[in-house]
RNA sequence: GGGCUUGUGGUCUAGCUGGUCAUGACGUCGCCCUUACACGGCGAAGAUCGCCGGUUCGAAUCCGGCCAGGCCCA
């Protein structure tokens, strides 16, 4: 097929964007298991089927794909899968308010219904905006985590695990939210701030502040802080509880801070974290008096039944009655409240399930994978050495993995299903055989469900080929991409898990990515109405703009701003480079041509530009710095190419000189190369051109492994551009137009330099190349220092140097002479350490003249 | 309060293994329709590189302190 010339004038984005995007298939981007090619495996992160893919997800994913394309055209054989991590409350919630119902007003069973057929949809949506941004996913690695091929494969691991001992059961205080009514990891508990009241009453005689008033009948203890002299001798005493008029001990603890309220603290079962520290540092006794729905316990009576906000406010009421309140005062907190519907948590004591922390074995893990950018490595670190409990991995909710168990009725027995018979769920299915113990036939599922965290935390396993048993046999994956945000769950979990698992670190390579802002700088969120979706951004702008955006607005892994004016941007460049592009076609005609011996100055200089853009670009991309790469390929293509290179051989296009053939040659590589090296970042631009180049699909080209060194080429073709830039710059000072004739122009350059005539029909003027400098009356008016020379010769005798040199006159300026005299001190001049600022002034014929470091250029007035 | 991170012309941003005049984009102003492009070209104005101190002949760049923002956490 012959390259078209009638290339349309306008770039229409959305219908090219559309066409190639329907032109393309998805077997094309597919992982070939019986390739030979070396792989590379992205464990791309499964988001959360909200049914909007959203900005963050898309820097996130335009990340991935420019790693993924990178990677085909490097000759791997890639495997750029598609999750989705379905399970979790959200769906839950969403459920519940689109049908206005409580989980509990159904069957379990038509419950996960309503939540799978609401996730399928919201799937459907996102998939949709992930084709339109052109993302080369393989479609057919695509996993949903609730579909029982996937979550069969959470429950092997649960199982693993569970006969690994690294899962236990235990009855432990819990973060819980009494709203969604289930247990939720500190991963899940956001804190934010919040006015509430410190309330002074007096316990038995000694004076306690408290937040927590209706948590008095779970008080345990008195703490008071070791060094505390308000209280010695307190130590050991009992004292007898207001109201409730059980007795609790007073104990001393340095974590006391003695100057909050009275430095006197009750401790309950469970106000907060530090209770729990000192329950378990202290061995005190556990009493409940608030449950899972938030009510207050037996414990509690005669408030017993009561919500935890009437009993407090019933406590303080007879507190006030029986004379023991002292005062009241405002006080500023942070409490930690369930991330997903903002109730308070309470931390109660549940039996739940739970993964060992090993933190040691993590961080060994994390150590061997290689972090971008590598401070992020320190995030994981201090999370993990920060962690005090346990992993808190039972849910009590219903849309969720269920967890493989049930226990003998007869004797409490835990019986786990055959791995052949997963996927099961307990509260419907029931074990093969009786139980092992004691032989009974009668059991009760569990009807706990897993953290989704459990699901989503062996993605990496999944897309590795795992069976639940042995070791996935393209483990490990080459690279994890995601956000910082989910350092300490994702990340975190996945590499707890690949350890438990399979014994070794999940990946190679991670990539962290960072937030996107709104263009006010802050998160996005709709209270804020900052929020930008990508369908707006590619409805005006398209795909690829929006992909330049998320390569260019920042670098790798910080935070992002959205931003209008870079999206403009991009666009405004890709109409440039189509407009290079149409310039170019016009000239290719003959396929020889394009093949033609590249030979002339201008156009060798511009394969050594080519060349240096190939190994910068390339470099970049290994490094995953794609704003580099964006940076150095616009400079090339919109200062190189379009402003130096074919202003120049314009001229020498329009005429039938046999030259031109080699301008041909070059423009044909340099398009060729050009396209290679956009198909990352913006692929449907990239295929349009490189389409109508070669009738082929950039896609499954090689990456450019373009390398041309031609040192005269490069030195005398900056020396042409450089001159040809000036003397424009001098027309449009003179106030001539561009392609206004030019006078008679020598340019006095240090060695001969062939042109081919270039620089004559850029300028339209008589351009004739000389060697040596002009005769000219030369006038020193000043001098150029070079830094780079001066400062390491002469350390801290370079000022005094300098004004030692200011001080010669214009003759020695210009020889200078072999010492200066330096606060009385003969010091030798360093060679090169300066050069004379000299002007030119020409008796004679009256032309100008202008200098650009050791080329002089002369022109003359005739026209 | 802790950890990590950032602070560069009106706005966003590069540089940050120290070297004379700090990159680019958007915006502003002036000139130019030069047979690829006015979604363009040329040029101008605009920055004490957050503040203070230190190291150095020389610091946006290294060190310390402070101030401010962001993220994660307590």
């Amino acid at each position: 097929m012959s390259p078209s010339h009638q290339l349309p004038k306008n770039y229409d984005i959305e219908e090219v964007e559309r066409r190639w995007q329907s032109t393309w298939r998805d077997e094309e981007n597919y992982f070939d298991p019986d390739s030979q090619k070396p792989r590379f495996i992205i464990d791309t992160p499964p988001p959360y089927p909200t049914g909007n893919f959203h900005i963050g997800n898309a820097l996130n994913w335009c990340y991935i794909d420019f790693i993924a394309r990178y990677k085909r055209m490097r000759g791997y054989n890639v495997m750029f899968p598609q999750g989705w991590d379905c399970h979790g409350l959200p769906t839950e919630v969403k459920v519940e308010e689109t049908y206005g119902i409580t989980k509990n007003d159904v069957s379990r069973e038509k419950f996960r219904e309503m939540c799978r057929d609401l996730t399928i949809g919201n799937i459907e949506k996102m998939r949709a905006t992930m084709r339109r941004l052109g993302f080369s996913t393989d479609w057919s690695h695509e996993y949903i985590t609730m579909l029982p091929e996937y979550y069969k494969k959470t429950q092997a691991s649960f199982l693993k695990m569970l006969n690994a001992g690294d899962i236990y059961q235990s009855e432990h205080p819990v973060n819980f939210c009494t709203r969604c009514e289930t247990a939720i990891a500190f991963a899940e508990v956001n804190y934010v701030p919040r006015t509430t009241t410190l309330n002074y009453f007096d316990f038995d005689g000694v004076e306690i502040a408290t937040t927590r008033p209706e948590l008095l009948a779970a008080c345990v203890a008195v703490a008071v802080h070791p060094d505390d002299e308000r209280y010695h001798g307190l130590k050991g005493k009992k004292l007898v509880v207001p109201i409730f008029k059980h007795e609790v001990p007073v104990i001393e603890d340095a974590v006391v801070d003695p100057g909050f309220g009275s430095g006197a603290v009750m401790i309950c079962t469970f106000g907060d974290k530090t209770d729990v520290y000192w329950w378990k540092e202290h061995d005190l006794e556990l009493r409940k008096a608030i449950d899972r729905q938030g009510i207050m316990t037996a414990t509690a009576a005669p408030y017993a039944g009561m919500s935890s906000e009437e009993c407090r406010t019933a406590i303080l009421r007879d507190m006030q009655e029986a004379g023991i309140l002292k005062r009241q005062e405002e006080l500023e907190q942070r409490v930690g409240t369930c991330w997903r519907c903002k109730t308070p948590i309470e931390i109660l004591s549940e039996r739940q399930w739970f993964v060992k922390v090993h933190q040691d074995e993590i961080l060994e893990s994390a150590r061997k994978i290689s972090w971008t950018p590598e401070h992020m490595f320190t995030r994981l670190e201090n999370w993990a050495n920060s962690m005090e409990w346990d992993w808190c991995i039972s849910r009590q909710r219903i849309f969720a993995t269920p967890i493989p168990v049930w226990f003998c009725a007869a004797c409490g027995e835990t019986v786990i299903p055959d791995e052949a018979d997963l996927p099961i769920d307990p509260t419907v299915d029931k074990p093969k055989t009786p139980c092992p113990k004691c032989g009974a036939s009668e059991f009760i599922g569990e009807k706990d469900v897993l953290d989704t965290w459990m699901d989503s935390s062996i993605s990496v396993l999944h897309v590795t080929g795992w069976d639940g048993t042995n070791k996935p046999p393209l483990f490990p994956a080459q690279i994890r991409p995601q956000g910082h945000d989910i350092i300490r769950t994702w990340a975190f979990y996945t590499i707890l898990r690949a350890k438990a698992l399979v014994g070794s670190q999940p990946w190679d390579q991670i990539l962290v990515n960072g937030m996107v802002l709104g263009e006010d700088g802050f998160k996005m969120s709709k209270s804020r109405s900052n929020i930008i979706a990508p369908e707006e951004i590619v409805g005006q702008y398209g795909a690829d703009a929006l992909r330049q955006w998320g390569a260019g607005g920042a670098a790798t892994g910080s935070d992002i701003m959205f931003n209008w004016n870079d999206v403009i941007a991009a666009s405004r460049f890709q109409t440039k480079l189509w407009n290079i592009f149409r310039f170019v076609m016009g000239h290719l005609d003959a396929e020889t041509e394009n093949a033609a011996p590249v030979t002339e100055l201008t156009d060798r200089w511009l394969l050594v530009r080519l060349s240096d853009t190939v190994a910068e670009v390339t470099a970049a991309m290994e490094g995953y710095q794609f704003d580099r790469a964006l940076r150095t390929i616009r400079e090339f293509a919109w200062n190189t190419l379009a402003a130096d290179y074919v202003e120049i051989v314009k001229g020498r296009l329009y005429t039938d000189e046999r030259s031109r053939a080699s301008a041909c040659s070059a423009l044909a590589t340099t398009m060729d190369v050009l396209c290679r090296l956009l198909a990352p970042i913006i692929p449907h631009f990239a295929e349009e051109c490189y389409h109508n180049l070669t009738g082929r699909s950039v896609h499954g080209e090689t990456w450019p492994e373009f390398a041309y060194a031609d040192d005269t080429a490069r030195r005398h073709g900056d020396l042409l551009v450089k001159t040809v830039a000036e003397l424009r710059r001098y027309k449009h000072d003179k106030g001539m137009a561009l392609n206004a004739p030019l006078g008679h122009v020598t340019i006095y350059a240090p060695e001969p330099v062939d042109d081919a005539g270039d620089a004559g029909r850029a300028l339209a003027g008589e351009v004739q190349w000389s060697v040596g400098t002009p005769r000219l009356e030369e006038v020193v008016s000043g001098v150029n220092f070079n830094m780079a020379i001066i400062g390491p010769a002469l350390r801290k005798q370079a000022r005094g140097f300098m004004e030692a040199v200011e001080a010669l006159s214009p003759e020695q300026l210009k020889n200078p002479p072999s010492t200066v005299t330096v606060n009385g001190e003969e010091i030798p001049v360093p060679a090169g350490s300066f050069t004379p600022k000299v002007a030119y002034r020409v008796a004679g014929e009256e032309v100008d003249v202008l200098t650009l470091g050791d080329v002089v250029v002369t022109i003359g007035h005739s026209s």
